[in-house]
DNA sequence: GGTTGGTATCTACAAATGTAGTAGATAAGA
DNA sequence: TCTTATCTACTACATTTGTAGATACCAACC
């Protein structure tokens, strides 16, 4: 399944919210930048058509939707490109691309040591 | 600058040759995907209207392109983003993802282990 | 020097994407 | 129950992207 950006980032609220109306992502969305409701609600439309999103059978005035594909679905499928295209295909280059820009925080590096750290003693068994 | 998935494809091959003829990168995008030559071509001259490649004072029939863009200037801007939306912008996770699949060799080790030092130490300063 | 094969340029068009208006349905309040 | 504010459904359109044909150019070969 191919989402555009847009699409993306609608996807991106009900990762996070679970459900939602078309209304409340439109109010989440113009946090960000400035939408029509229609617009917002034409992505949610052509999500539900690709199959991302599903009707709840909700009671009530306004749709409820919830994410069918869930993030992982889509970075299966996109993160190896990803590394391939911009990182020779190393993930080490990647990670380092973040250690480099800062973006990593002490959890993150102390998780990567701790792999580090298992890593070697495997090896040595 | 936006690249799409085709001139992403295109500037692949350029990245890794360095400086490429249109009809050079149309056999090896060939490789990969049947494609006219007109199509390759069409997309080389949107990267140059884009201004990710530019032409080199070749002497002969066909025209020399080379990168003007980087993978680091594109995956720069992108990488926050892929992490944002994939990985509720936590990087250990795209990391935890990304080591999951793909095995880190001993260099990749060292080299990542040389730059979480390195960050240790500018962080004391 | 004319023919030919490879290359470049220009033009076209369908599909996907971003953007939003209009009209119709409907729940909630007066 | 009538009105109104809200939400949905449908339609529209500009831009970007993928795809490639037609045509023009030019260097090398006969």
């Amino acid at each position: 399944m191919k989402l555009s950006e847009f699409e993306l980032d609608v996807m991106q609220h009900f990762w996070q919210q679970g459900t939602c109306s078309s209304p409340q992502v439109h109010k989440l969305i113009c946090l960000d930048k400035q939408s029509a409701y229609t617009t917002v609600k034409t992505i949610i439309d052509r999500l539900e058509d690709k199959g991302a999103l599903k009707r709840e059978p909700a009671s009530g005035r306004s749709i409820i939707y919830s994410p069918i594909v869930t993030p992982e679905d889509i970075s299966k499928s996109l993160l190896p490109n990803f590394v391939k295209r911009f990182f020779s295909g190393k993930p080490s280059q990647l990670i380092a691309q973040m250690l480099k820009d800062d973006e990593l925080s002490d959890d993150d590096i102390a998780y990567l040591e701790s792999y580090i750290k298992d890593r070697k003693n495997n090896k040595g068994k």
